[in-house]
DNA sequence: AGCACGCCGACT
DNA sequence: GTCGGCGTGCTC
């Protein structure tokens, strides 16, 4: 009787013991064991010596049922689910269920797909001279290395993602590439289909279960070698996986923020070093993360520091909110115009007369504001009070000036110009939103035609793909939107770009603010001028001195780098230190204090008695910054280490602790967290 | 994750 | 009296 380790698909800390009669199973086969009064699957991921059977408590059961399955899991791939459970301190076998599609291979003959709309074939354009280095530069390693690529908007760095994939499939070999949201991305996956035709399958979460397993299995059964898709695209078996490559790599989209809680870039710089292949990481503002493995010779570097274009990188221009809103109105209503100039408040009058001539021009305009909806919230000019979602502490944000909406539940309310408390007929709107903007903007010019973008707009693919053909027919003259229109996109008519309030993301309670306001405004103005039009930017700030713009405006990344990373180091964070996450919830406020405090007590005590541990710095528990969502109180604790193998070693014990848990408390953790909501 | 057990309030 | 809500505990 032989027994093996089973990774049975539950939340189980550690892998199952069972029997099987024959010895012949091999690792990352699929089975079905009994569990308790049910019977689950499980993959093999150990076969035991029968020297080491020191099983008490439970009595063996035997392997029930051995299964097909489309494709095997190879050891590289199973060392990689092993690493990832390892790593992130998730439960083994719901690592391991990730490594098959939603489905099985459908047995009905997949019907002949519409015969793919015949794009012309698109030739490999001419490459500039930086290009043509790099890709030379690149294809020197056949090997495991990681390679990042730093390249300005509009350097292409598409054109050597391209390059790379051609030779990938000349050698009949397989290439998975990366991007942050697949649906932000139709200009790209347009690109690549026409360029290469019928090789492509695509994994992004808007696929239903069939076309995802379908997907899924054109890849692992080798009938397409190019496998573009977002973060869980990395979860695909590639039999022939040669080059893995990840666009935006510093995009934040890549880390999952629940369940299983990787990042997958980092997971993919692991899988490429099992299987021994180059990563490509892409970027024009790259995570300091990646930027400090380059400086330490860790990762390549190379370079990409011009446009392809004629145009330079835009110029950009900071304008100061302050002076001109003090100027406006202090005493008068806030959200009104200004009747003598007729400049809506948010607006100063420098970008006012840039969006004038571009108009003129018959150009395009774009406007970044990071919030949708028509105002923050809403605010009795009477009594203060701010009406609050009931199950989330956070303020409710007027939509469409008929309801509260509330961004984190789904709470919503009619809005009333009646204050719920005082009952004051005297409610205000406060701080701006996408809908104000767009609306004011019809006031100002009422012969342009306006589009706006935001989560409300946009809720299919299909919305954004027509919102990208009206940008390129030009039917639109001024783009409003939020995030979403300020990464990959590539408009030859847009020349002026405009951020409307930069400080949006200045203080957002994360030591990583200041990279990611960097990020986005770079991101942001790098839209202008990419083609023939010479492109400019301005950027609205109440805080024009803000260090980070001072980088934005000479665009100089190097330089933002120098001195971010300093602050990091200064405070032990990333990436000169490791930390984690633990999160712990409960209907009951007063419980998940008491928990999370005797959790961090007990850490602060191992700190103090243990040696090895004295490097460790723990944070906390503090609330987190949304204290209260859907009705769930959160605490959390911050752990700094100086390395990972400490790090996990003191994490993991510390789960497994035995402090008590009041009533309905939930705890898990964050590895490498990104957001500290 | 599932599934059972067990303890409380609401009703055919 | 039972039905069913979900909080808790366990799975080789």
């Amino acid at each position: 009787m032989v027994t093996y380790q089973v990774a049975v698909f539950a939340p189980l800390k550690e892998s199952l013991t069972y029997s099987y009669l024959k010895s012949d199973l091999h690792l990352g086969q699929l089975v079905s064991v009994p569990l308790g009064r049910r019977l689950v699957q499980g993959l093999i991921i150990k076969k035991n010596d029968s020297s080491a059977e020191k099983n008490n408590k439970f009595k063996i059961k035997e392997i029930s049922k051995i299964h097909e399955t489309d494709y095997k899991i190879t050891k590289n791939y199973l060392s990689w689910i092993k690493w990832i459970s390892n790593y992130y301190i998730y439960p083994i076998g719901m690592t391991c269920k990730l490594a098959f599609p939603p489905l099985k291979a459908s047995i009905r003959k997949s019907k002949k797909k519409s015969p793919t709309p015949q794009t012309k074939l698109q030739k490999p354009p001419v490459i500039t001279s930086d290009q043509s280095k790099v890709i030379k530069d690149i294809k020197k390693y056949k090997n495991f290395n990681t390679h990042l690529l730093f390249g300005v908007t509009g350097s292409g760095k598409t054109e050597i993602y391209m390059q790379i994939i051609q030779k990938v499939i000349e050698e009949k070999k397989q290439v998975l590439l990366l991007v942050p949201e697949i649906s932000l991305t139709p200009q790209l996956i347009q690109r690549f289909t026409s360029r290469f035709p019928d090789q492509i399958a695509t994994i992004h979460s808007q696929l239903t279960p069939r076309e995802k397993t379908n997907q899924w299995l054109s890849i692992s059964l080798k009938k397409k070698s190019i496998l573009i898709g977002t973060r869980s695209a990395l979860f695909c078996t590639i039999p022939n996986l040669a080059y893995i490559i990840i666009d935006e790599e510093h995009e934040q989209s890549f880390k999952q923020e629940e369940s299983l809680r990787y990042h997958a870039r980092d997971a993919a710089i692991v899988r490429a070093k099992i299987e021994d292949i180059p990563i490509l990481l892409g970027s024009a503002t790259p995570s300091l993360e990646s930027w400090k493995q380059a400086q330490d010779k860790k990762y390549l570097l190379h370079t990409l520091p011009n446009r392809i274009s004629s145009q330079p990188l835009p110029p950009v221009n900071i304008l100061n909110l302050c002076k001109e809103s003090k100027e406006i109105d202090v005493k008068k209503k806030p959200q009104s115009f200004n009747k003598e100039k007729n400049i809506p408040f948010w607006l100063h009058k420098d970008l006012l007369q840039a969006i004038k001539i571009t108009l003129e021009k018959k150009e395009q305009v774009a406007l970044l504001l990071n919030r949708r909806g028509f105002s923050s919230q809403v605010l009795c000019s009477k009594c203060g009070y701010s009406s609050e979602c009931p199950n989330c502490s956070i303020h409710l944000t007027l939509h469409k000036k008929q309801y509260l909406v509330c961004h984190h539940c789904e709470y919503s309310e009619s809005f009333s110009s009646s204050c719920n408390k005082c009952l004051a007929q005297d409610v205000k709107a406060i701080g701006l939103g996408t809908e104000q903007v767009e609306q004011d903007l019809k006031q100002l010019f009422p012969s342009a035609n306006i589009a706006r973008a935001d989560r409300d707009e946009i809720t299919k693919r299909e919305d954004y793909e027509n919102l990208i053909s009206n940008m390129e027919k030009k039917n639109i003259d001024i783009l409003v939107g939020t995030q979403m229109i300020a990464k990959g996109l590539d408009f030859p008519n847009l020349s002026l770009v405009g951020i409307l309030l930069a400080d949006s993301s200045f203080y957002f309670p994360d030591f990583r603010s200041n990279e990611k306001s960097f990020q986005l405004l770079v991101q942001m103005s790098g839209r202008a001028g990419r083609a023939e039009k010479k492109g400019e930017v301005f950027i609205q700030s109440f805080n024009p001195d803000h260090p980070c713009l001072d980088f934005v405006t000479t665009q100089n990344y190097i330089e933002f780098t120098k001195s971010e990373l300093k602050n990091r180091q200064d405070f032990l964070y990333p990436p000169f230190n490791k930390i984690a996450l633990i999160k712990v919830q409960s209907l009951n406020e007063y419980s998940a204090n008491q928990y999370a405090k005797n959790l961090a007590n007990l850490a602060n005590q191992w700190i103090k008695k243990y040696d090895f541990y004295k490097n460790i710095v723990i944070g906390g528990p503090s609330p987190a910054t949304l204290f209260k969502v859907r009705n769930k109180y959160r605490y959390q604790i911050l752990i700094k280490a100086p390395d990972y193998k400490i790090l996990n070693h003191f994490c993991k014990e510390l789960l497994d602790n035995k402090v008590k848990k009041l009533s309905n408390i939930k705890c898990d953790i964050d590895i490498d967290p990104i957001s500290f909501l």
